[in-house]
Order: C-alpha cells, then sequence, then structure tokens
DNA sequence: AAGCCAACCTGGACGC
DNA sequence: TGCGTCCAGGTTGGCT
C-alpha cells in the first residue's frame, strides 16, 4: 500500500500533531511484525520528547532525544495519530502516548511492517537503512538510472529496487513509465540517455502530483493518513489497475503482464 | 552474481 | 449463507 507519497503525506500528518511533545508511555502488543523490538526497549524512550520525523525512502524515522523509532508500513502500515479514550482498533502493535491527550498507533493487519527502536547513533548504520539508494523525491535519479547500464532486468523491476532508488513501489513505478512512454518490460540498462531523463522527470512528476493529491487510496480504502483521511490520486491513476480499460490518451485497451511474479500495467500504442 | 521466486500474514472480492 | 480460490500498496532469503 504505502509507498513514498502515502509515508510522505502521513509523515506530514503526524508531524502536525505530535511534534515537540513528550512520550509519556508505550505499550506493544505480543504480536510480531516483520522486525519488531522487544516492550523492554521500548520503554526507554519514555519521557523523550519528538523533535521531528524524517522519511528516507519508505521509512519513517521518529527523533526522540538519545533515541530513534524506524518505521516501516509493510503492505497493510497504518500510522494514525489518535485521541486518548479513543478505541483500539484491532491489529494495533504498537501505541505510543504523547503529553496532550494524543496517542500514535500502528497498525498493520498483515504484520509486514516493521518498528525497532534504536540509538540515535545506531541510525544510519541500520542496515535496512544504510542500504537504500538515492531518494525518489529529491535523489539524483539520472546518475541511478544510469548506473542500471549493465543490468538486463525489466526496467519495472529495476525500479522497485531500492537499494537503487528508494521510494517507488508497484503503484508509481507503473505510473512514472506510463508517464515515460516506456514499456514496463524493457530491459533497464536498454535506455538511452534521452529516455532515462524522461524517465527521471517522470517519476519526480509523478510523485509530486501524487503528493499534491494526498496520496493514493484504492478501493480497499487501504491507506489513510494520521487524522484517517484518504488521499484521491486514485482517480488520476493511468494505468494501475486497470487492465482492459481504455488508456486515457489513446484508447487502447491497457495490458497487465506478470514480471517478477508482480503485475505491470501499460499501453500498448503509448509505451514502447 | 544478477535476477527470479516463494514466503511472510490477513482480509476482501469473487465464483459456485 | 458459506466455502474455497485468488489477489494485494513490500521485503527478504534462498535458489539458479
Amino acid at each position: 500500500m504505502p509507498e513514498l507519497p502515502e509515508v510522505e503525506t502521513v509523515r506530514r500528518s503526524l508531524l502536525l500533531r505530535l511534534q515537540g511533545r513528550q512520550i509519556l508511555w508505550v505499550e506493544t502488543s505480543a504480536a510480531t511484525l516483520r522486525q519488531g523490538a522487544g516492550a523492554g526497549r521500548w520503554r526507554s524512550c519514555v519521557g523523550a520528547y519528538l523533535a521531528d520525523i524524517t522519511r528516507r525512502g519508505k521509512y519513517l524515522v521518529f527523533e526522540l532525544d538519545d533515541w530513534a523509532a524506524v518505521l516501516h508500513l509493510g503492505m497493510s502500515g497504518r500510522l494514525l495519530a489518535r485521541r486518548s479514550g479513543e478505541a483500539v482498533l484491532p491489529h494495533t502493535h504498537l501505541r505510543i502516548g504523547f503529553e496532550g491527550g494524543w496517542e500514535l498507533h500502528f497498525i498493520d493487519p498483515r504484520r509486514f511492517g516493521v518498528a525497532v527502536l534504536l540509538a540515535a547513533r545506531e541510525v544510519t548504520s541500520w542496515v535496512p537503512l544504510a542500504q537504500l539508494g538515492v531518494d525518489a523525491l529529491d535523489g539524483d535519479l539520472e546518475a541511478a538510472l544510469a548506473s542500471l547500464a549493465d543490468s538486463r532486468a525489466p526496467i519495472r523491476n529495476a525500479l522497485l529496487d531500492q537499494r537503487r532508488i528508494a521510494g517507488l513501489g508497484n503503484i508509481y513505478a507503473n505510473e512514472a513509465l506510463a508517464r515515460a512512454g516506456i514499456r514496463p518490460t524493457v530491459p533497464a540498462g536498454r535506455l538511452t540517455p534521452a529516455r532515462r531523463a524522461r524517465l527521471a522527470e517522470a517519476i519526480r512528476s509523478t510523485l509530486a502530483d501524487a503528493l499534491a493529491a494526498g496520496g493514493t487510496t484504492l478501493a480497499d480504502g487501504g491507506f489513510v493518513d494520521a487524522a484517517g483521511e484518504g488521499g484521491y490520486f486514485a482517480v488520476s491513476l493511468a494505468v494501475y489497475g486497470r487492465d482492459g480499460q481504455p488508456c486515457r490518451r489513446c484508447g487502447r485497451a491497457i495490458h497487465r503482464v506478470v514480471l517478477a511474479g508482480r503485475s505491470a500495467y501499460y499501453c500498448p500504442r503509448c509505451q514502447r
């Protein structure tokens, strides 16, 4: 569910409500996430103040004095800023109580998410973060795409590799390729410099538009921001999830193919 | 050694 | 109504 625009939308809506507040208590549930620290360690951030929340790719880093909470939403994760006294929703794995009656709830039915508390100085060397490539929103995408010159992997797959470009998921990888007029199956190393430049620009504009729309909330209502509000970029999707439907530009039916086990979508006329 | 593939887990949509 | 099958915004470890 959550790719860069969704994670960034959550980050901003959380900051609005929680920045500068002190942590009063922390509660973790028994069910483990893909990666999670034990309840004992989480307790050590009680008393800390939330100075800032930063984002690296799809990860959020909560700066808590000498500590840092690193969160990843996986496929089904939600972060909600709730008022104390509100019901605890099913699949809530972590609750952090802040001054002012605010609580941060991490909810994740499929439990592919990550929630770890690190010492602040451990953050940059923590392996999942250390391995991330340039950020899709403000990194040097031209250089990252040029580094794929030897790759024979389909460009859609290469765009999902977080070690090259961090932040794209299946929706925005497909959407950016549609904007750039590039078929998802084209080998990454076969793109000309001109096409790489067009793709870099398409990634930037796609993410910017999605961010302006507050992210993509599909029909199942999966993604919501800290206040529980969905985004409205779904109505702007050119190809993702639209197989069999007409291309918005030329009218031809959108095709779906499976690459590396995951759906890829494209217009057979507009994308070569 | 790059690049597939299944696995992790739950819920929702669909067909019979 | 119910049950079975398929699919999903991500990441990773193990295989070729």
